[in-house]
DNA sequence: GTTAGCACTCAACAGAGAGGAGTGCTAACA
DNA sequence: TGTTAGCACTCCTCTCTGTTGAGTGCTAAC
């Protein structure tokens, strides 16, 4: 059985107006609302068939019908229309987002925020691995006796600074040997090239101060480690947005999705990574068993060509797919450029 | 009217009766319940003399009792029993909170998240302003053509380092002619005091680079001005609790209270601020009126004596308060504790 | 002062009936 | 052969009604 023209526009319209309305959608309402020439009778007939191919369901006998995955999969896939956002949607986003932002973290924050706010739905984002930058150089500068302050110069251009213990009869002078020494050997490298290949360097040319080398770098090991809070954090925003819907209405539903929400690391989960384009996850296609009733619209960022996070929104099955995929297309595209414009050095 | 020993114990075994079960307590329950040598009748009587005393109420005619706030209250200021932690509660808390953690606002996140798995209420815990310290000392570093590297000691040991816009013809000589005068004029001062007392001094030292100290003053002033993400951070845990309690089956109530929790500001308005001791406020008294059927046991929490933030739960005013205000107790002198004792120079 | 007895109230529940939305089927029609 | 009108049928939803049971207040007896 096939899909023919007249199909396409009754399952278009069944999904429209259940998106709409949330209601099961009859005969005669298609054939009011929407002007397809065709009596009720006959696209009772349409949707007879449609039932028996997999697309749309009666929740019981005297209902109308309602779209199942199999549906929902196929308006996105073939029936929907992908419309521009307006130019009012547009500029609102872009007002939001050429703010001059600082932080990486208050940009993320920010996208997750308005994604949620422009499509009422619950948005969220990765933040980015910072990992991967490298060793530019260090300085040490005096602290208390016992103690000096190493600051750490990254090639992303990232400063951090740290305490360090030395011994009580490391002099200046030496310390900054020791930083000489880094600063000429392993500029340019990563934290595990350094274990790998220079260590013996670094030792032969500081013999004298080796244990004091042991410990600077076992401290450059946790600045180069991603402390936690900037190792992949998930940022969800607009989880209330959820309760807004009619599928929510029941408090154990609310309560089994806010608790995935509340979970980081089964959010991250929820958006499968995706290197090109947009994910459309619909249904029971979801790997996350609380979210067999949602939808999850994903995109992957990226900073100079490089996917480094993910952005999506998530929903009932029964959302408005176009503006959402719309929406976040247009962010990823609009955080990407964000993320590459800002990096400097 | 009076309350006598005997209503005493009667609305005591309401209040308990309903705290456990959240249904309207009868006559007949009291007297098989609880022991009290007196029947239902003799009950039914003293009910409906602490009804007309503003005690308790029927939600309906043919309905058991429930307490109003005033009831609560009563209870909680005279009848209450204020059991101590079990041992094994307080091994809980000590196995906890003694792993060693490094950063003040992981104590406090660990905190909220354990007070909150250990009553099954809401747990509020805002952390302390860091704020009030003084400057001690800077320095400046080689970061690129036109920037500098600005290294911030403040009196309380905390290292900060920002990235400086300085002119380009500017000498690393002339930087650390600022650093030292900065160093030698403000060194124990606050910010305000700078701008209050110093300005004019520090100017006539270094008229020369009078556009420089300018900006360094500004990037001084964001330094000390606490970060956005240390003013006084909210932790809330356990918002999903609410959900579990029968007050909140209601979607509606479900969204309206987690709105309140969504809302940093908000929430901040729940904890009133008690400089000693714990803080109890029943139903009506909270001044969040999304928060009518709620009440809150918060407490401050110190360091070396000077209260920084507060510590509380929130749940349904038919909450355990014997065991809700003995875990707020023993966190907030357990935090104390942590956070005095981990401060060093 | 306490208690047993009793009439009364009212929420909660279940069942019955009406109304209505929507279907599938059949037969007529183009 | 495809389309449509008509009609019987299904089943949800709402309302109404009666029943049940928990719990009360009142009265009178102890």
């Amino acid at each position: 059985m096939q899909m023919d023209e007249r199909k396409n526009k009754i399952l278009r319209a069944i999904v429209q107006d259940y998106i709409a309305t949330a209601e099961p959608v009859g005969s005669r309402t298609i054939a009011k609302k929407f002007d397809l020439g065709i009596s009720p009778a006959t696209i009772r007939n349409e949707m007879a068939d449609m039932e028996e191919m997999g697309l749309i369901e009666q929740p019981h006998t005297s209902a109308g019908r309602i779209p199942v995955d199999a549906g929902y999969r196929y308006y996105v896939d073939c029936l929907m229309e992908h419309p521009k956002l307006s130019i009012k949607e547009k500029s609102v986003i872009e007002q939001e987002t050429t703010k001059r932002i600082a932080e990486i973290q208050e940009v993320i924050s920010k996208t997750s925020k308005l994604l949620s706010q422009l499509t009422s739905l619950t948005s969220i984002v990765i933040s980015p691995n910072r990992g991967k930058s490298a060793f530019n150089r260090m300085h040490f500068l005096p602290y208390q006796p016992g103690q000096a302050i190493m600051v750490v110069v990254k090639d992303n251009g990232v400063v951090e600074n740290q305490i360090v213990d030395i011994g009580d009869n490391v002099t200046a002078e030496e310390l900054q040997r020791i930083a000489d020494v880094f600063n000429n050997k392993i500029k340019g490298h990563s934290m595990t090239d350094v274990r790998h290949d220079l260590l013996h360097e670094i030792y032969s040319e500081l013999t004298r101060q080796r244990s004091l080398i042991d410990h600077a770098l076992e401290l450059l090991t946790t600045v180069f480690e991603e402390p936690e809070e900037d190792k992949n954090k998930v940022y969800l925003d607009g989880a209330l947005n959820m309760l807004n819907q009619p599928e929510f209405r029941d408090v154990e539903k609310v309560r089994s999705l806010l608790q995935v929400f509340e979970e980081d690391e089964r959010v991250k989960k929820i958006l499968v990574p995706v290197t090109d384009g947009l994910n459309v996850t619909i249904g029971g296609e979801n790997n996350v068993k609380e979210l067999q009733n949602c939808s999850v619209i994903s995109a992957t960022y990226q900073i100079d060509g490089e996917p480094v996070g993910s952005i999506g929104v998530i929903g009932p099955t029964r959302m408005d797919y176009a503006k959402a995929m719309a929406m976040v297309d247009f962010m990823t595209k609009s955080l990407t450029e964000l993320l590459s414009k800002r990096r400097r050095i």
